[in-house]
DNA sequence: TAAGGTCTTGATAACGCTGTCATTTGCGAT
DNA sequence: ATCGCAAATGACAGCGTTATCAAGACCTTA
């Protein structure tokens, strides 16, 4: 039972020097000697100092934390995966990870009060924003208005006063398009998200430009709005897959909806793939549990969310030459969910 | 633009009372004169007056943070809705939450280690813990070893110096057995779950005490070994599913586990819950999403940690009584994935 | 060898709040 | 009015760091 209650002072004496040089040894400062870092480093480890968080924020204005809103009405893995990505980069670089959801349905609370409050109450360093609260000018003006840096994930119109990191959701899409055209499909139903995401918009673009690029017709009875839940897709799917002309293959923007239009297609009891080719995007762990298992885009989320956040840490620390915005590729991760269209009996038309 | 800076000076010199009235006020503490307090209300309101949490911690010894260690190789959202919980009773408090995700697979940092640097690094007045960290000898340990006030999530051996809260796992596997054994069925599956996880074990005793209330006799043959993934129901599902004795009910201890057994039965073209009826336990997204969606019990997750996180705070105030454990049901939730057995050609044997 | 740097180090004052304890105030009982 | 006690309030000393700025150590160069 270490009492753990070594301080500053503690260190200082024990390594013989003042308690300013401990402070430099513990913050990586330049200009120690090294045998002096050395012998404070041994003091420290030998009492098993652990600087305090409080002093150190009241000191030093700054608390070494970093808070992760996020609004996530729909996918829970999402949230978890950015959330593990964003930690990784922290305990890297020695920041807390604080979590808060910002939800607008708690009533008069809304989102950019709830972040107002958030930062105003934890004095994060920095502010790190999932879609679509990337994109709530509410939220985005609180942030600022406290100074507050902030990192942004997919937003729609990143501007050099963040970074940013987002997917190639487009061309994710567009290749995803092309998979089935390369299978013969021609009648490609697509079941578009949330358009409070920018990536909604991204990936219809891909979906439209997949078309364009091998010449079959747009045509708009085949995209059906969703909010990239669950149900969403579920009703989507059953709209298009009892329309007159039902299409071969359906591409739902995201994997929770894609889900969803398989349950669709299982209800009204037409097989995966050989009645109608599903897909979906992102490759959350929802994509390889579904039956039969779905043809995605892999959104890296881990990864997008770790350089994000070891941006933000840079920019914190003023290491930043300047506002980063990175793109992500979307490789296609094929499984058995798409599969080439049935013969047709007759090519009717 | 609020500079955000009204410190409690400012407060005291607008209020006209010394800076420990406002303090007194602002910690809800008795012994100020109505009047005064309401001057002094107004006046933090006026200069929009937030308390710096570093100033508060490092005078008063507490951080007003409590942690939510966790350790989750399997079900995403079983943290999510978790942490869902305890962020509500944190708000409620004004308290402030830190995630830290403790894996063990992360080479020589063990989990006792993990959740040492964690209290140390970040001070939280609490920690909350999941299983299987609720039962990890390591953790607790170190948890104990630096007076930091614990509360556990399904311990298997609770004792009076946490709080705890668990779900009455036992009698939730034995209610759906019993709808099962109700539908008919009569050689019924079970799949077992993390060993690590005290709830695994009660499941399966809620399943065989269900099993021989019914005076139906116990079948070891027929009790799989899985880990609360969905990959180990998957291949548990196979193997029970193509054993000489197919039962008719396949019962998982938990969803994620038996949407692994669903997929099992498609892929050997068993219709659910035609050829075999299936069942999970918790009610997790999942549940809803594979096809057929999965009979369950519902696991009350946010109610269970939302209580647990109030008798934690209740404890760090000292306001608690005595250390609390409570139990909350798991009511049946009946989908489609259950169904009487199909009658049986010949009454073999 | 001395001058003029540059690299190291330390003394001390914040940082903004809570805890302690003394003091003042209010008020019913004398 | 006055006393006495409890309630209300305030003065002030920390809490454990970092920031500032000055001073000391050391090395070049002339």
């Amino acid at each position: 039972m270490t009492s753990n209650k070594a301080k500053i002072t503690d260190v200082a004496a024990r390594a013989g020097v003042s308690i300013k040089t401990v402070s430099r040894v513990m913050n990586h400062e330049a200009n120690v000697r090294p045998a002096t870092r050395e012998r404070v480093r041994q003091a420290a480890a030998a009492l098993d100092y652990k600087p305090n968080p409080a002093a150190r924020g009241l000191a030093g204005r700054r608390t070494f934390a970093i808070g992760l809103l996020y609004e996530n009405p729909h996918e829970y893995s999402y949230t978890q995966r950015t959330l593990e990505g964003v930690f990784a980069s922290c305990e890297q670089a020695g920041y807390t990870l604080l979590l808060r959801p910002c939800k607008d349905d708690s009533g008069e609370r809304s989102r950019a009060q709830a972040a107002r409050d958030f930062v105003d109450q934890t004095r994060v360093d920095g502010v790190i924003l999932p879609a679509p609260l990337s994109d709530d000018a509410g939220v985005l003006a609180a942030l600022r208005a406290s100074d507050t840096p902030t990192a942004r994930i997919a937003p729609g119109a990143p501007d050099d006063s963040c970074c940013s990191v987002r997917a190639n959701d487009r061309d994710g899409a567009r290749a995803l398009t092309a998979h089935l055209l390369a299978l013969g499909h021609r009648r490609i139903a697509f079941v578009a998200g949330d358009p409070r995401h920018d990536a909604s918009a991204q990936r219809l673009a891909g979906y439209r430009l997949g078309l364009q690029e091998h010449g079959v017709a747009l045509d708009d009875a085949l995209v059906a709005q969703g909010m990239f839940d669950y149900e969403s897709g579920q009703r989507a799917g059953r709209a298009l897959l009892t329309s007159p002309r039902r299409p071969t293959a359906i591409f739902a923007s995201n994997d929770e909806m894609a889900a969803g239009v398989v349950a669709a297609a299982h209800e009204l009891a037409l097989a995966v793939p050989a009645a109608v080719s599903v897909a979906g995007f992102d490759d959350s762990p929802i994509a390889s549990r579904t039956w039969p298992a779905l043809s995605t885009a892999r959104q890296p989320v881990f990864a997008m969310a770790a350089a994000l956040t070891r941006d933000l840490i840079a920019q914190l620390r003023g290491e930043a030459e300047a506002v980063r915005h990175r793109v992500f590729d979307c490789p296609l991760v094929l499984r058995a969910s798409s599969a080439p269209p049935a013969p047709t009996n007759a090519e009717r038309e």
